[in-house]
DNA sequence: TGTACATCAGTGAACGCGCGTTCACTGATGTAC
DNA sequence: TGTACATCAGTGAACGCGCGTTCACTGATGTAC
């Protein structure tokens, strides 16, 4: 039967909403068209009356979840001491918990060199991220790319030990009062 | 029927070594039990005179790339010049090209999340890999993070023109003559 | 305002495919005597 | 040294499962008149 028009845009959102945080939970090819459909409450038949394909929705998700980073950059980087606290959180074991609602990049940059029609979204919106870290634009990128990699391998290497120590240890690097900035100069 | 054993020992190593290209080239899911056994000239059901299960492949794999890797390290990190050439080699174009033979935490920290069977195996070669880097081991943790990262999301950019531009800023930041050692503050 | 009808987001069964794993079978190798 | 036999790495068919996608059908909504 026909639907109002109003339930059907809500229900569309929320199945990117859910596959933004099922995607980074549990990554793509893990993620199944009818789960995320049953997390909305439908069943999956009605799916392709919202997408096209599994693949056009995992690029809305990665587009919701990477704007709320973008947001989030956006707001914090404006002082220096936002921008300290965002790196904290960002380096943080809460945030290597909870990964549904964390960094899209950490949870999917690794994936996706295998979903080549899902790279121009994700190029795009990191793009948006680097430039409201500010400038200098390489540092920016310097930065990015070290939290992405600390928190991938904290995530990697499971409860070992080594997860704490590597937040830690980059925590410690890369902020402003870190022993990068005082003038260590590496080995 | 049965087969010499020395053959059969070259084939099961031939198995490790193709699985170790495959999966850093193409992800865990993403490479089956039986394109790695034609890969070595057999058929899928001999499978499991080899291994217990992929997943027991999958740990082979990960720790014989990632011995290369420490192999690698070792050599390379003895002096500062083998440290700067080894870190230009790992931030170039070639290495984002070539998967297959390039760095398995690059290729594969991002999917391990997914794998807790294998994260106990990448965590200790991991270490091993930092203590070939050398002290003070902080810095290496944050070295390893920092191109893991940008190998990461070079990659995950597809063809874009901000591959090139991570790779070149993540060197220009972290290589001994770069702006973060000649003493630029952070912002 | 009322009426006839086209629309389309839903349902649930079905399709086709690839996968990891199992299994009966083969026959040269390696070993016990 | 010969011989009988157990071993086990192979083959190829089969199983069971989950997945993305398709499809016939439903019926309240929204629209044209």
């Amino acid at each position: 039967m026909r639907y109002p028009a109003e339930e059907t845009a809500k229900r569309h959102e929320l199945l990117v909403k859910k596959a933004s945080e099922m995607v980074r939970e549990r990554g793509f090819e893990q993620v199944s068209v009818a789960e995320v459909m049953q997390a909305a409450g439908l069943t999956h038949g009605a799916f392709y009356s919202h997408f096209g394909s599994k693949t056009e929705l995992m690029g809305a998700a990665i587009e919701r979840a990477m704007e709320g980073s973008r947001e989030g950059v956006a707001k914090s980087f404006a002082t220096a001491e936002g921008r300290t606290r965002y790196i904290e959180n960002y380096l943080s074991e809460a945030h290597r918990e909870r990964v549904a609602e964390g960094c899209a990049m950490a949870a999917l940059s690794g994936e996706l060199r295998h979903e080549p029609e899902l790279q121009a979204v994700f190029a795009r919106k990191l793009e948006e991220i680097v430039a409201a870290m500010g400038e200098p634009r390489a540092e920016a990128i310097v930065t990015v790319a070290t939290m992405v990699g600390a928190m991938s391998l904290a995530r990697a290497v499971g409860e070992s030990a080594l997860s704490a120590e590597i937040l830690e240890a980059v925590k410690e690097g890369v902020l402003p009062d870190g022993p990068a900035a005082r003038g260590a100069v590496p080995s």
